[in-house]
DNA sequence: TCTGAAACATGCCAGGA
DNA sequence: TCCTGGCATGTTTCAGA
């Protein structure tokens, strides 16, 4: 990995429609050169997978929650058996298990307060050995990038 | 949109490197069909972009730090001041503000502890009228997803 | 590793149903 | 909005440095 991986890698988390003739040219590398480095960092898994990322807004899911859950007890099998669980729920896009107060924080995408309600009642708290939840609504998008320099 | 939109789209979240015809085949329909339809869907915004996603765990960003971070004061100036700021810091790949006790939800992916302490004293903690943070360590990913039911 | 060229597949645009 | 066909463009391979 050196310099010019880096910026191809810049350049491919950015936007992977452009050519590798146009990346070639960004690069000062031929085309050659750059299909061959590509194809270096996926056989190297440093490529884990090519996207398309939506636009949030304009599909009905505008309302961004971050849940904070605690478990009653943090059995082996309490943690594996809720994140199975939780791994199935199609609202949730991430969830961590976490140091701190709380045990695991939940990013979801829903459209509205009614649906995240919705989710609440119908899904989350049916879920086995959970303790407490905390819920934080997001009011604004600061920074929202998949991108992270190297 | 309608039900074949949406499984172009639950394809096009998982992997773009398919070809269209591949696409074509899954969805019963011809190359063009889908070629017109993803174009469809990029001129209305709705895939917003195309992007590589990469394995934070080979290059050395295996350590994900969430930030809850609050204010000294919450006027206009004072928010887009901080905002300006956190947007530049190439550490945070997300930031949200948020409701509840805290004004900002960050996520951080740096190399390990000592990385993370390093951006507090160099970076976070010289940005302008912050009041308290509060930081969460990822100890385990159970789900992380950029794609989304409709 | 890189380059450059040649073979192959795909993307993309007409024209018509 | 869909399909068929064809040209332009991109990807992929390979020999040679």
């Amino acid at each position: 990995m050196d310099t010019t991986d880096k910026k191809l890698l810049a350049l491919l988390q950015q936007d992977t429609k452009k050519t590798t003739k146009e990346l070639a040219g960004k690069l000062n590398l031929s085309v050659t050169a750059v299909y061959e480095r590509i194809k270096k960092l996926e056989r190297e898994g440093i490529i884990h997978k090519y996207v398309a990322l939506l636009n949030r807004n304009k599909v009905d899911k505008g309302f961004v929650v971050f849940c904070h859950i605690k478990l009653i007890q943090h059995s082996k099998e309490f943690l594996t058996n809720f994140e199975r669980q939780v791994i199935k729920l199609d609202e949730v896009l991430e969830c961590f298990h976490v140091s701190g107060d709380y045990d695991y924080i939940l990013k979801l995408f829903v459209k509205d307060m009614e649906e995240y309600r919705e989710f609440m009642v119908t899904k989350l708290t049916t879920l086995n050995h959970i303790g407490s939840t905390h819920s934080t609504f997001m009011i604004g998008e600061v920074k929202n990038t998949t991108a992270f320099t190297l």
